[in-house]
DNA sequence: CCAAAAGTGTTGGAACTACACCCATGA
DNA sequence: TCATGGGTGTAGTTCCAACACTTTTGG
């Protein structure tokens, strides 16, 4: 089937920056290509956009069927748009236009499998990152910044998006040591946590960590943004 | 002459906020459509991407086919991407995504001139706006609110646009009034000097304003931004 | 001399930084 | 009892907000 138009139309596709933090560094998920363009290089999942869908939620299929990540491991996860990529030739076989999101998963929910499209999905270090397809490279650095920002500049109802990173049950450390990774510099303990606590509107869960073989720590959730800018 | 794709490709055009100030009040310039769908309907100025240029390049040149702003008045304007909007029926006439962009034009040269696929074109103060074609008051709405956030978040290269407003020698109350007016709130005199003179690396241009029945004020010209973050 | 805008310092409060020791648990 | 991470307060500094009068010019 063809289709066809009286003015020329590019292609648009949505691109995924997938962040999360194993092992107390940052990754993001990478696919490796299957097909060509660019056969065995590693990418962004993503792919081309239905015509009957919105953006976002193109981006969330695309995640799906690439990277394996099931529907209802996404759900309630904040897809944030960076931005629209479409220098000419960014894509050797048409004119392709991409739109470029940015999603957090946590911690602990993170599988990934490799499926359509792609030979390979894993997770990579943002510290060791492979060569990339297209101007893949250009877009994660841009993702990369505005997470960064997420968390640098004055509090929004966006920002409690970094708090996907952590379990919904989190110790004021786990929470220190995903800011640190965030940001990539070290925080003083005491100031985070009379910091946190004005900020965020943490409850306090009146639960322990048990376990460690140390003293165990509160566990706190996440209630909102508190009234004070 | 018609064009063919084994899949069916969206429409992708650019739209532009432009934004200037004009008598103390921010406004935006918005082009009356002259063709369907929409006819008759105010809209942000914009229209398709061509296949072998730049998105940014596209806005640009609509900006100038549908304003009658001339390439050279647009020389070294700051053009900021906001997003792309692409939901599904958002354009009556086939799937279209669209990117937004954000200029502002200095306060003098200004000069708006309806062409080809516009039957006017004016500038509209911010507080006064028509009902605009498609989703371009969700676009609007976000440009407002960039554009608001460049000023009041930490400095930025990017930060630097703001001062497009304003001629290259201005004073430094003509500033002040243009930080109000794109905050939307009165600033403190004493305040104001203060913090731009510490924030922003201001050159003395050693010049007095003349010809105000009133004490001339000092001229500056923008060198660029502070060392000191 | 009057109107109109330009210019100029100080003080109090809030927010952030730096800094070192004791506590609870499991092995 | 020791190793490991959890938990706590204070003092100095920096940044921001509030506030009123004098100066220079043109008419």
């Amino acid at each position: 089937m063809a289709f066809t138009y009286d003015y020329p139309h590019p292609a648009v596709t949505t691109d995924i920056a997938v962040f999360s933090i194993i092992e107390d560094a940052l990754h993001v998920a990478l696919i490796e290509r299957a097909a060509d363009p660019f056969k065995g290089s590693w990418a962004l999942p993503g792919g081309f956009v239905n015509m009957d869908e919105d953006l976002i939620d193109g981006a969330r299929r695309e995640l799906a069927e690439e990277a394996g990540v099931t529907p209802d491991q996404l759900d309630g996860l904040p897809f944030m748009q960076i931005g629209a990529y479409g220098r000419p030739g960014r894509d050797p076989r048409e004119r392709v236009i991409t739109v470029a999101f940015l999603t957090l998963v946590p911690m602990d929910r993170v599988k990934l499998v490799a499926s359509t499209d792609a030979a390979k999905a894993e997770w990579f270090t943002m510290d060791d990152l492979p060569p990339l397809a297209f101007d893949h490279a250009d877009i994660l650095t841009s993702a990369r910044e505005a997470l960064s920002k997420l968390v640098s500049t004055t509090l929004t109802e966006e920002a409690k998006a970094v708090f996907s990173f952590l379990p919904q049950e989190f110790t004021l450390s786990q929470a220190q040591t995903m800011f640190e990774t965030i940001q990539g510099q070290p925080l003083e303990k005491r100031n985070f946590r009379k910091w946190i606590q004005t900020h965020w509107d943490l409850e306090d869960l009146k639960k322990k960590t048990q376990g460690g073989r140390h003293r165990p720590a509160a566990l706190y959730a996440l209630n909102g943004l508190s009234k004070q800018s």
